[in-house]
DNA sequence: AAACAGTGCGCG
DNA sequence: AAAGCGCGCACTGTTT
């Protein structure tokens, strides 16, 4: 079976052509910048590993390890935790990750944690963009041919994974990305991309009003949910745990054991409030929320626990909210287990073995980005092209484009990115039955992508 | 020295 | 019965 159609072929074919423009184009890079900013974290790490030098458990890192000591090995760190030194460790813990670390409450952990994160964005970032700046200029690829799910993707450097959740980590790496002289970052992003291409496939009417009417906030709504609240009560920070920890992960396939668990620990690590700043877990223990519970599926979870709350929350969510989402879900992995492969809405099959997360996620998630794929190569090799603009699209990431812009063209550029995506896009595909969305957001002329802002 | 596997973590 | 989707990169520790 050839695994896609003509239409298929002709999206990836031209959208490797517009993407070797992009690649051609490459971004700016502050070098200075990017020098200046290595030395001094690198001294920051030397000073911070001094800092820790006189602690027990270094002490006793080194006298067991001696000349094969490694402060970035966590296989070493956990022979020195449990072994050597016998902390206690809590149940349950089976991994050296930072969720799990964290757990220990333990100062020299903590220190040694900030460490590393220090080391990775040095690591990872500036120095690994650092190594592959050509001329002022880097030029991340953008394969098509990678991924299990006919998304793209980005190496040397990776463009699609840069911090910015971490608003100081964002900035410190963003801060090393400038336009071109007189020029300015922008970048475009459709809002809610994955979501409106999933109601494209089960087609449930509660999940196409929440997207219809933009009066309604589906993110919010689950955070008065899970924990509790009136809608005035939500803050952003609770809304945005609430969508990656609950919604999105439910759409992934997640479920209340592991959802009630991450959303318990991300109380105290996000420090969620609620609007009036009382602690979330003293607001829920007021709603007779007190513990987060056993977490064992074969046993009802017991009462006055976060994870009977969260199980019942996800009853409704899939019962009482989205039941069609919930129906579609059921019929496209029996289909896909009689016919042995999926078909995307893009033109594409899936095939092999899959899981059923695997089946559910692979269709929305590919044709998620044809939308930006297909908008990005209308840009590039029709609009801009046409109208012989100098702007260049410089990096895409997955629902987004990046751009270096000119200053006179700003305005036609926003005008052009939001025709294409929210008309143009809606012509070529009639399947694409909701409304889509943009935000542009841009920085000042000669700024780094770090100060990019919302403009109206 | 190079290749590989495992773990962890950055992003959508 | 099963139980978070998709990537790429750095680092450690082991094998070739």
């Amino acid at each position: 079976m050839i695994p896609y159609t003509p239409q298929a072929y002709k999206l990836l074919h031209e959208g490797s052509i517009a993407l070797a423009e992009v690649e051609a184009n490459g971004m700016r890079v502050d070098m200075d910048y990017l020098e200046r900013t290595i030395r001094k974290t690198h001294r920051r790490v030397q000073r911070m590993e001094a800092g820790i030098k006189g602690t027990d458990v270094y002490r006793a890192w080194h006298r067991t390890f001696g000349g094969k000591m490694k402060l970035g090995s966590r296989e070493q760190l956990k022979t020195v935790l449990f072994k050597v030194l016998k902390i206690d460790k809590p149940d349950g813990m089976d991994s050296m990750d930072e969720t799990s670390l964290n757990l220990l409450n333990h100062p020299f952990v903590k220190d040694w944690l900030a460490i590393e994160k220090l080391k990775k964005t040095s690591s990872t970032y500036l120095v690994g963009i650092q190594r592959q700046v050509v001329d002022g200029l880097v030029h991340p690829f953008f394969p098509l041919h990678t991924t299990r799910t006919y998304r793209g993707s980005s190496s040397d450097p990776n463009f699609q994974n840069i911090p910015i959740r971490v608003p100081e980590t964002g900035r410190l790496v963003r801060r090393a990305f400038i336009p071109r002289k007189g020029r300015q970052v922008g970048e475009m992003d459709i809002k809610g991309n994955e979501v409106r291409f999933a109601a494209c496939y089960h087609k449930d009417p509660r999940m196409i009003e929440y997207i219809c009417d933009e009066s309604k906030d589906m993110h919010r709504d689950m955070a008065m949910e899970c924990f509790l609240l009136p809608q005035d009560q939500v803050n952003k920070g609770t809304r945005s745990t609430t969508k990656s920890l609950f919604v999105f992960a439910q759409f992934y396939g997640d479920w209340y054991i592991d959802c009630a668990k991450r959303l318990w620990e991300a109380i105290e690590l996000d420090k969620l409030t609620t609007a009036d700043g009382v602690p979330i877990k003293k607001h829920l223990a007021g709603k007779g929320i007190v513990r987060l519970g056993n977490l064992d599926p074969k046993r009802e979870p017991l009462p006055g626990s976060f994870e009977g709350h969260i199980k019942a929350v996800e009853r409704n969510f899939w019962k009482k909210r989205f039941p069609v989402y919930d129906k579609w879900k059921r019929t496209w992995v029996d289909a896909y287990r009689s016919k042995g492969y999926i078909q995307t809405l893009t033109g594409f099959v899936c095939q092999g073995y899959m899981k059923k997360n695997e089946i559910i996620n692979y269709g929305i998630q590919g044709s998620a980005f044809h939308g930006l794929l297909w908008s990005l190569t209308r840009l590039i090799r029709y609009e801009m092209r046409k109208r012989r603009m100098k702007t260049l699209i410089v990096g895409q990431i997955h629902d987004s484009i990046v751009s270096d812009i000119v200053p006179e063209e700003r305005d036609d550029y926003i005008m052009l990115c939001r025709d294409v995506v929210t008309r143009q896009l809606r012509e070529e595909w009639p399947w694409l039955i909701v409304p889509m969305d943009v935000e542009m957001e841009i920085a000042g002329i000669d700024e780094p992508w770090a100060n990019k802002k919302a403009i109206i």
